[in-house]
DNA sequence: TATTGTTATACTCTATAACTATA
DNA sequence: TATAGTTATAGAGTATAACAATA
């Protein structure tokens, strides 16, 4: 395509520069972009590791509530009880985690955190701090701020 | 059941707020959360319907690039290519969308919505705008749009 | 050689139903 | 009767490898 009405020639081709559509007006879309982009990153962080963002969750929410039993950590966090078995079971497997009974529901796990999950924790977080600062390198402190508050209100924790 | 650990008996003498941990701290925890809820909330919104996330930007791209073929859809979406597949098989089996043998390029198809396509995309994100609304409602419209500004710099559109 | 669409496949994530032992 | 943990399972969502037809 060298000679030639370029102009009438790219009605044939592209008609117009490529656009999302109505999408680009959608907050969910946006949500959703940038969930992929922070997750696909998270990953390939860790992709020499066992962890992943769930594991934080759980790791992090028993670091805070020593002695919790499984099904507050799932409340808490909005992961059902039945998937948290695998998910324990996968920390107490690595070494983090380990299983007590409680003393006043027999039908309930304590859930402690071992040394080693506690310094597996640590370095986790101090590792996580680094990517987000890659990732949010666009957005100032303010911004950064700002930022999680809105995210917050959807998740609707002032209900 | 384990006896005699004085540091675990000590920790049903004081029970503690629960409290997610550093967790609270990190901007891709309230991320996926948010995600998590507005997710969860347009599933519920279409479970009386075959709309997903997906297919609504499938549609909507190639509502403002009639033409396009499936490749540069994936790309505009970060869709693979070898999963555009079933998504346009379901659009196509759905009548929302109608294959066309590419003028310049006979490897490829051109994507062209159908006018049911085309009705559906509407109400689609007329239903879509309510969830949002309603999502949103802590958000003024000021904040509202500060959230967009701030997820697309993650996304990295200016890079 | 590279690219478009395709098939097959596998792994993660999440959701439901049903069981057990306790409360 | 309700709850904590468990098992089995099924459906999305997403990833890679390999192929045929065409560029």
């Amino acid at each position: 395509m060298q000679q030639g009405n370029e102009a009438i020639d790219s009605l044939f081709d592209e008609p117009q520069p490529a656009s999302l559509g109505p999408l680009d007006e959608l907050t969910g879309y946006h949500l959703r972009r940038a969930y992929a982009v922070m997750s696909a990153d998270f990953a390939q962080t860790f992709a020499d590791s066992a962890m992943r963002q769930v594991l934080v969750g759980v790791l992090s929410v028993i670091s805070a509530n020593p002695g919790v039993n499984q099904g507050q950590v799932g409340k808490m966090l909005g992961i059902q009880r039945t998937n948290m078995v695998a998910l324990v079971n996968q920390l107490v497997d690595l070494g983090f985690v380990t299983r007590h009974q409680d003393r006043t529901d027999r039908r309930a796990f304590s859930l402690i955190l071992t040394d080693r999950g506690q310094e597996t924790l640590r370095s986790t977080l101090d590792r996580i701090r680094q990517h987000e600062q890659r990732l949010l390198r666009r957005l100032t402190a303010r911004e950064h701020a700002t930022l999680v508050a809105l995210l917050r209100k959807i998740d609707g924790e002032s209900d």
